[in-house]
DNA sequence: TTAATTGATACTAATATAGTATCAATTAAA
DNA sequence: TTTAATTGATACTATATTAGTATCAATTAA
């Protein structure tokens, strides 16, 4: 069972590659070969996070993509929604027979009890919060401010 | 994103249907009949049930299923690593370029406290705690004994 | 004018999930 | 002892999801 797609994980990615260059273009080229993404694959998903006012775009020559949103305000939560939808257990579990009454089915507040904790835990992970982390345990990068 | 497939869902509602019966066999035609699984499908599960030490079986005419392990003994974790494989979040988030040593990543890190955190909540529902809810819900089952 | 870029979209490939079919072996019961 | 109900084993098909590739038009800095 994995929970985190490529999809999501490339998308975490790219997002810490822009966060980290705050305030200036970067490439869908350069991130993907900096980060070893699939070219192609990658462009889908920056479009996607542009329709999802994450990143803005520039296009034509020194074009590129560029944070928008507070990365402390992006949370792997809304990535998850984004790429793999929102999370759920189980569109419903014990249908017909067993459980007649799906309003107050003790089965179902199970399930959704545990949706609210993974959503919840997930939500607590933020791209700013991962960078920070990053440059943390990594302090060999500088902050990129013009230098390509 | 849809943590319990269609298996797991089939598994816990074949289970409980097993652990109401204890003692009894039940053949894998009722169980998917009363809780409308698909015949075939079911029987695949059951037989991988069966090399879990979950359930045993009898051949022949009046043979069927019955519950083996205890039912508070058998949660979700393990149905879900049975027949999804282990919960894992992402093979590893951040390869090469980013992230050189994996030993003290903090991302890597994160992770593995998230699926730990998604574990441990799936741990706590078991067939036992799922059937007594049920019951509790819905006092219209009987204890079935030897009544078909 | 050109080359580097994004926008949009269609396509293919690989994998996972869901479901079906078949036949042999066993066994209770007629 | 024959038969029908059952499981054991396994192969097959269908559908959906995930992953990745390709193409071409539009934009824009140099
Ligand atoms: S499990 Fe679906 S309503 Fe009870
Ligand atoms: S994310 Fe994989 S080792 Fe750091």
């Amino acid at each position: 069972m994995k929970v985190l797609t490529k999809n999501t994980d490339y998308a975490i990615r790219a997002l810490l590659a822009l966060a980290a260059k705050k305030g200036s273009y970067m490439s869908a080229k350069s991130i993907a070969t900096e980060h070893d993404i699939p070219y192609q694959f990658l462009r889908r998903l920056l479009q996607q996070m542009i329709r999802h006012n994450l990143i803005v775009s520039k296009e034509g020559v020194q074009g590129g993509f560029m944070m928008q949103k507070n990365p402390d305000e992006i949370t792997v939560t809304e990535l998850i929604e984004i790429f793999q939808g929102k999370v759920q257990v189980s569109e419903c579990m014990f249908r017909k027979q067993i459980c007649g009454n799906r309003a107050r089915c003790v089965l179902r507040h199970e399930i959704m009890r545990i949706e609210q904790v993974v959503q919840s835990e997930f939500e607590k992970v933020t791209i700013g919060k991962l960078l920070r982390d990053l440059e943390a345990a990594n302090p060999v990068h500088q902050k990129a401010t013009t230098i390509s």
